[in-house]
DNA sequence: GCCCTTTCATGTACAGCGTTCAATAAAATT
DNA sequence: AATTTTATTGAACGCTGTACATGAAAGGGC
């Protein structure tokens, strides 16, 4: 029986003098970030997305070629959210705009998934976010084929730590999970794995692998604080050249 | 018409001196995994599976309870291939354990979206290599809450880098995709864009955002390598204490 | 040797998905 | 007034994960 109500209320057709111009392509990617959003990336679907906008699922075709286009918009969106800062000395620089990228995914954090997961997250290129990057590291004393390096180990870190903390949670059964998660770390032999017995308070639920909570419920902002200055650390350490007292090239 | 024949040949039921098992959750996930590796992750689902072992797919179910455990067993097998190093210095050790997760997720690579993506990846969870990595880090003078920060530094960089490299391509139009990409590239105002016009030809399918390849067409090598190097020398210079000169905490 | 339970597969079915395609209606253009 | 363009309805297809009923073979106890 495959038939699709769109929503009780009769859809009017666009008239010349009504305002809301019915469907476009903003508000349909309005209305699937909101979905994504509020119910989360299982229920995203366009048969979703045209019920939330009363529309028959085919009618979304007409403004966007397929799903994929869709969830390009939606991490294009929410990509545009992300402000580089204002001039700034390198090091607070990359501190600001690394974090100005967690912040806006705090906000949005079930599309992290399709951001750090999808190569076509790449169709949304900001062309000005990378030559601020590359200008920064520039500063930095970077240039050449190890100024290539660095910004992958910016963009790296970067994307790489909030996908990750933004990992998606199992609908499955999460009470369940936590007690077998908790059992497994109770039940750790104090021989074996003395360090992990001394920190597990300090590690359970708060850090990768050892967790059942996301960073939407249980944030690792510590981490992530600490992970933004073990890079900017690094960087400054491997620079060939510049202010910092450089200590060498590995080998 | 909802009917599944397997395969032509008649499945045999298992007899008693029947050498194989016919089916079993072992032979499951080695079918998946080797589906995943072969034909993609698009292509992998359980009636694929089901397909390829000559079997109806809800013959599985008595192996599997669902979906999601499966694509946990697979996670897991794949994880049970990174081989921690032996006793070594912790640079070295670390070095080598990171490279060793890159080494075998390259073997699998359309597995790393799955990983990077999912919290249930933890569902796999080996406590001796988490013991591994705290106890290096403690070697590099680290412990409580930096510990803790420090192991969330190291697995973020070994998993985000890694999962980020070899993020899913569109099945879409790949070619088009390039040219399309390589059309913004070629087409940088230098006067915008400095930085990135005098490195655009180091930059092009070889950084991320600026690429339409992932890892396992076009792997990151060079990068993989320095951001390694930017992880330990970061953790070297935020230790609290130790052999290193230490440059203070931030902040 | 018979019975019964466990084990493991077949077979049917269902709701939901992305997407194709034809039909249709309103608006814009000629 | 006729025609084209724009935007939607509506039906259908093949795919998905999964629930459920059916049935057959193996194993254990008598």
């Amino acid at each position: 029986m495959d038939v699709y109500q769109p929503s009780g209320a009769r859809r009017k057709k666009r008239t010349r003098n009504d305002e809301e111009p019915a469907l476009s392509r903003e508000r349909i990617v309005a209305t699937a970030l909101q979905l994504i959003d509020e119910k989360g990336l299982d229920v995203f679907s366009l048969r979703a997305v045209a019920k939330a906008l009363g529309v028959y699922p085919t009618a979304l075709y007409w403004h966007v070629p397929n799903r994929n286009a869709l969830v390009v918009e939606v991490i294009g969106h929410v990509l545009s959210e992300v402000v580089p800062p204002r001039d700034l000395p390198w090091e607070q620089w990359l501190r600001s705009f690394i974090t100005s990228y967690r912040t806006v995914i705090r906000r949005h954090p079930n599309v992290a998934p399709l951001i750090g997961v999808q190569l076509l997250s790449n169709a949304s290129v900001d062309l000005t976010m990378v030559e601020g990057v590359l200008k920064k590291l520039s500063e930095a004393g970077y240039s050449g084929e190890p100024l290539v390096s660095a910004y992958n180990s910016v963009i790296g870190t970067m994307v790489g730590f909030v996908t990750q903390e933004f990992a998606m949670v199992l609908d499955n059964d999460v009470e369940d999970w936590m007690q077998r998660m908790s059992g497994i770390v109770a039940r750790i032999d104090p021989d074996d794995h003395p360090v992990l017995t001394a920190h597990k308070d300090l590690m359970v639920n708060r850090s990768f692998i050892l967790r059942w909570e996301n960073g939407a419920t249980a944030p690792l902002d510590g981490g992530f604080d600490f992970y933004v200055e073990v890079l900017i650390a690094g960087l400054k350490a491997l620079a060939p050249a510049g202010d910092t007292q450089a200590v060498g090239v590995p080998q």
